[in-house]
RNA sequence: GCCGCGGUGGUGGAAUGGUAGACACGAGGGCCUUAAGAGCCCUUGUCCGCAAGGGCGUGGGAGUUCGACUCUCCCCCGCGGCACCA
């Protein structure tokens, strides 16, 4: 190429970004595509003033990984959208004055255009946000599904409750007994709220993990948090008790010192606990009660108050005394536990009040032994049980197992597990998020009270107590959905226990869908987690954008689903097209932030298995009273609802942080970099590369702007390189060079060693720019197409040009490689090919050693890489001041790289 | 406390058990230029030495090996997750 054309990212990238834009570049044909891959990127949330650096980092990095199979011949489809609806949305709009449904708008159009400017290979024709009617509607769709399905239910817990933030918080967004959004300590109060039975699936959650090839890193903090334990349920009768109840049920890991157990403990909040009506013990839950998570954590000194009643132990019918103590904790096992010597705990507080305590363990280890029997030291190991009648003598593992037996047996308990993990909080108090689609009505109740008992009916699940009256819980029939949001200009949250919706009868005050008399909506709405649970399904049934443009305005009860499933004569609306979910799921690659670990990747599991779990039966009460239809006729016709998969993500890469000053970046911190300047001073591309080559793509790191110049140069001078160059033929140097560089390149790409591979990039373009140095076109062609996934704007441009030049000169060039001819973009071009035979080196250098050290060096012809004893002699005189007159013990040769002689 | 990850030049970081520090940034020097900028070239782990060359070097200590940043064990430090979970 002899013309030498500027380099100008500016005008050059806009103008390669409306071309793809404009010809669907990267649109697939999700309904024909022959070699579908869908890669996925962790959605943003639009919360503060822009995508900074650390996003488009890990959006770049995907979308490298997209681009190149993309090149590899797969239909790739890479979606974007936002997750605009929830708390931090809504905190933002707090922050600046604006109402959140405005505030949306700006972010939406604000986002759009910055992650446009990336030059990401989006898909622009399906993109969603979360906080679209016609997106929520699904939401909510789900979580009728989950009410069906018994998987949503009301209950009074008392639940994390963040004073800032003003609203519950699920388990898993304390962190440290601090609020994960704004940090704030934590409160407990005790409110109805709608959970999501997820520990129904929690085995399934755990079995799961063996099947999917994410980071170890995320499936152990799974795990964890999933927290399985198999032990014992053991039931202990309560002595002279005047209460209702007559049995204690705790759970243990181990049954194994039951025989040691001289006291009982209960959780403040356990009913036993409550009902005991006396002051000291009342006055000791109240304070218990009053304490937050922060203060349980910081303050780990134990308390207690004796609750003046006694237990029976099963096994030994030792009477022992029952206590009551904030160390034991409701929400795990039965929220009971037997102390005894071998607990550190347990001992700690037996010390502070004075409780007898009696080991039940040996080691055999006779020193150790008298330490343990003087209480010196607490053991917590397995030993061998004594003073523990007939199991006396056996070994720990052993007595868990016979015990448990014997329990059972006796039905004083059995084997039990018990998880750490709890329900998913789902309701919030708040106004940015989709209503919950929940009618109450009180006229069902009463109708139900005559047909019915009331005591087959279950709180929480068919009933609920509002304002002190029982009502019935109906779900909002699926046609009538969305239940929309209403424009309200009290939208701020008051910390009142309820959103500001309960304000509005206008929104509440509803007729009943089953008996059709006034009736209640439910004022709260979901969990932000909920929209992002399923939203990788909505991306793959967004048909038609153009029509979703034009249906604004009108309102969202109108619009019908993209992809009704038709059943016989009924037409069943769900929010995903089970052809097209069934071609392009499960997900290739999910790629994101490890962050989540616990939150949304596990919850997004949890929607998929339900999902998946959807039977006939669940198909039938979705259109139960819609239409009369012969059921038994529509068993054959029916199509699959549920999803074809319960992983939707089996194979998950987690991106490593940018940080900026030594911290995450933040809004909070104030450290956030916006790359717009940098793409404005230096080009998309060159901040692409830059970002991909500050460290490996799982590790993240430190944003500093000082090494984008240097970057920015490389850029150039690629720029100029392929401007300037002449090609004419290649030598033997330059195949072995471009072959090395593409092998490697490729290797790296793949294992997302973005930072490597561009270090390839710039090895070939120091060796190329040497000016002996020749290259032919298609040699340039070929590095140009590695260059295709990190630069894609400077890649397309040189592409264009390459190609003119090769029309001009030879008009037959130009069909080495057909396929721009047809579409007229690199993407669409194969990725370079390497032959092995070019990476064969004809000269190959061999080390030699003396007693493992360097000493010098033989060349070989490559082909008498094999021969030992030329190399040998060969070594020999090049190490002979070393070698001469010792006697040489070992000559050992590592062909090709090492010949060592021990000596 | 438990679990996981990591520790390599001034900096970011490279190294299927085989010449440690690729590739960059920064720094120093030079060329070009009226100047600035851009571009190009050289040097750059450290110590001794004019040089040739040599010694020492991947948090510390041991081990396996002809050979260890890499594998094993112990210790130190940093980061992340979980945590009165019975």
């Amino acid at each position: 190429m002899n013309r030498k054309a500027q380099y100008k990212p500016q005008e050059i990238e806009v103008k390669w970004q409306k071309y793809w834009e404009e010809n669907k570049t990267f649109s697939p044909d999700l309904k024909n595509a022959k070699n579908p891959y869908y890669t996925l990127m962790m959605f943003p949330y639009p919360s503060a003033e822009g995508l900074h650096v650390g996003n488009m980092y890990a959006f770049t990095g995907a979308d490298i990984h997209g681009r190149y199979m993309r090149m590899k011949g797969k239909d790739v489809f890479e979606p974007i959208g936002l997750d605009g609806f929830g708390i931090h949305s809504e905190n933002y709009a707090l922050a600046v004055g604006r109402h959140p449904r405005e505030q949306a708008k700006i972010s939406e159009k604000n986002f759009y255009r910055q992650l446009r400017a990336t030059g990401n290979a989006y898909d622009w024709t399906r993109t969603l946000e979360t906080y679209d009617p016609d997106y929520y509607r699904w939401t909510q769709w789900i979580f009728v599904q989950m009410f069906k399905k018994g998987l949503a239910y009301r209950k009074k817990a008392r639940v994390n409750w963040c004073p800032s933030d003003k609203t519950v918080l699920a388990d898993e967004q304390v962190i440290d007994g601090r609020c994960e959004r704004c940090s704030s300590v934590v409160e407990k109060r005790d409110l109805e709220q709608w959970f999501f039975k997820i520990t129904a699936y929690a085995d399934a959650l755990l079995n799961g993990l063996n099947q999917i090839d994410w980071p170890e890193k995320i499936k152990i903090a799974q795990r964890q948090w999933i927290g399985k334990s198999e032990g014992s349920r053991i039931k202990f009768k309560v002595q002279n008790s005047k209460l209702k109840i007559k049995e204690i049920e705790v759970f243990t890991t181990r049954a194994d010192t039951l025989f040691g157990a001289t006291f009982l403990v209960l959780a403040p909040e356990h009913p036993i606990s409550t009902s005991i009506r006396d002051k000291f013990v009342q006055q000791y839950i109240e304070k218990a009660k009053k304490k937050s998570d922060k203060e349980r954590i910081e303050n780990k000194e134990k308390t207690g108050v004796f609750s003046g009643l006694y237990g029976i132990n099963p096994v030994n019918k030792e009477k022992i005394p029952i206590w009551i103590a904030d160390y034991a904790v409701m929400g795990y096992g039965t929220g009971a536990l037997f102390g005894d010597a071998h607990d550190e705990r347990d001992t700690e507080f037996a010390k502070k009040y004075g409780i007898r305590l009696k080991p039940t363990l040996h080691t055999g280890d006779k020193k150790k032994d008298k330490r343990i029997d003087s209480l010196e030291e607490c053991f917590t190991g397995d030993g061998v049980l004594f003073d523990s009648g007939e199991f006396s003598g056996l070994s720990s593992a052993e007595a868990k197992k016979k015990i448990a037996q014997w329990l059972e047996r006796y039905r004083a308990g059995g084997p039990e597990t018990t998880y750490h993990l709890r329900d998913w909080l789902i309701s919030r108090q708040r106004y940015w998020g989709p209503p919950i689609p929940i009618i109450y009505c009180r006229k069902c109740w009463g109708n139900s009270k005559l047909k019915t008992q009331n005591s087959k009916l279950i709180e929480g699940r068919d009933y609920a107590i509002i304002d002190g009256r029982e009502h019935m819980i109906r779900a909002v029939p699926e046609e009538q959905l969305p239940v929309e949001l209403p424009d309200v200009k009290d939208w701020r949250p008051e910390g009142t226990g309820t959103s500001p919706l309960a304000n509005h009868p206008e929104f509440y005050q509803t007729k009943c869908p089953s008996c059709n008399s006034s009736a209640k909506r439910e004022t709260d709405v979901s969990d932000t987690f909920l929209d992002s649970s399923w939203y990788y399904l909505r991306y793959l049934s967004i048909q038609n954008q153009e029509a979703r443009i034009k249906k604004q305005g009108t309102s969202s009860k109108d619009i019908k689903s993209d992809q009704p499933l038709e059943i016989g004569n009924l037409k069943l609306d769900i929010p995903y097209d089970l052809k097209i979910v069934r071609r392009w799921c499960p997900i290739a690659i999910y790629i994101g932030g490890a962050e989540h670990s616990v939150l949304h990747l596990l919850y997004v599991r949890f929607i998929a298995m339900v999902l998946h779990d959807l039977n006939l039966d669940d198909r039938l009460s979705i259109i139960d009273n819609r239409s009369k239809i012969n059921i038994q006729n529509l068993r054959s016709k029916i199509h699959d609802l549920a999803l074809p998969f319960a992983e939707p993500f089996p194979r998950f890469f987690a991106h490593g942080l940018i940080i900026s000053e030594g911290a995450k970046m933040s809004k909070s911190r104030g450290n956030i970099v916006v790359p717009d300047i940098y793409i404005e001073k230096f080009g998309a591309d060159t901040l692409r590369l830059y970002l991909m080559f500050l460290g490996p793509f799982s590790q993240g790191g430190d944003f500093r702007d000082t090494g984008i110049e240097g970057m920015h140069r490389f850029v150039r001078r690629v720029w100029n390189l392929f401007t300037t160059k002449e090609f004419g033929e290649d030598n033997q140097d330059t195949l072995q060079m471009i072959n090395k560089t593409i092998k490697k390149v490729t290797l790296d790409i793949e294992e997302f060693s973005y930072n490597t591979a561009i270090a390839r990039l710039m090895e070939f373009y120091n060796f190329i720019s040497d000016n002996n140095k020749s290259w032919s076109q298609q040699t340039a062609r070929s590095y140009l197409r590695l260059f295709a996934p990190f630069a894609p704007h400077l890649a397309e441009e040189v592409w264009q040009e390459m190609k003119h030049e090769a029309r001009s000169k030879n008009q037959g060039e130009i069909n080495h490689d057909s396929k721009f001819m047809i579409r007229d973009s690199i993407h669409f071009s194969e990725w370079p090919k390497y032959d092995e035979k070019y990476l064969v080196q004809e000269k190959v250098t061999v080390v030699v050693q003396v007693n493992g050290k360097r000493r010098g060096e033989v060349t070989i012809d490559s082909s008498n890489i094999g021969k030992k004893n030329e190399v040998e002699s060969l070594a020999r005189k090049e190490v002979e001041k070393y070698v001469a007159g010792k006697s040489v013990k070992n000559v050992i040769y590592i062909p090709g790289r090492i010949i060592n002689f021990v000596i």
